[in-house]
DNA sequence: CTTAAAATTAGGAATTATTCCTAATTTCGT
DNA sequence: ACGAAATTAGGAATAATTCCTAATTTTAAG
């Protein structure tokens, strides 16, 4: 894993030029523009190993298929588990405390790769009040 | 959405009773034994409404099927990436502060239902290293 | 206790999301 | 330039979940 091929290029573009958490589906979509032959088995193949690689970050959402993110900066996500809607945000958690206090807790040395909060967003709650 | 049905009290019951984090496929073998009727799709029905009434939480895994967890005490996860290992771990984050910090960061006042921490865990680091 | 409306059920079909399979092509190291 | 290894397109297969329908159960009101 690991030889050039523009299909794999393509879709790391993809990644670089949208910020909107992308489905699968959405990435296969985009990449078909520069690609039009790519296969989406393709697609779910380099995702995946992209990942593996770290260039880009995958989002376990509440709701709905997983989305991916091009890793621009280090931040954090907050997912609505109704709607699913993502925000994003900066410089909340002190990583190497928390690898502490997880060590200490569960007496395993876990890498983290990232911190996600879900939880109702502020339209979906004024919506079950109604 | 509220009616008493065995069904549902089932599912609940395996759920009280049931500290794994166990699948909805898991979930449904389990509730066989008290009810040999009961469909897959009652299942799946009744985990969703269980989630809805906050009666159990649901895990968004980074790999494998979403997972379900009964609340007996507050605490958050710690989930592997690779192998999917759960950790339950306590105490560490200041709720209301986080939910402070966000509604200053995304001006949205999310309700904050869990914090989840996806990394790779001690076992699968070695692995990899290999 | 009836009774009617509302909720729930079993069972299976349908849908969604993702992975797997295969033969052909491309890339890479030498 | 050549052979091994990696990658591809395309489609089949699988996994996970939701949807549909007619029958049954629950609830609330009389």
């Amino acid at each position: 894993m690991n030889n050039y091929s523009k299909q794999r290029e393509a879709i790391l573009d993809v990644m670089k030029q949208n910020r909107e958490h992308p489905t699968a589906e959405e990435i296969y979509t985009l990449v078909l523009e520069k690609e039009p032959q790519i296969s989406k088995s393709t697609v779910y193949r380099n995702i995946n190993i992209l990942v593996e690689l770290g260039e880009i970050k995958k989002l376990n959402m509440a709701v709905g298929p997983d989305r991916y993110d091009y890793l621009y900066q280090e931040h954090s996500h907050a997912i609505c588990e109704k709607c699913g809607s993502i925000f994003d945000f900066y410089d909340v958690f002190n990583k190497d405390k928390l690898s502490n206090e997880l060590l200490k807790q569960i007496e395993n040395n876990m890498d983290i790769n990232s911190i996600t909060i879900y939880g109702i967003c502020e339209n979906c709650k004024s919506k079950n009040k109604k």
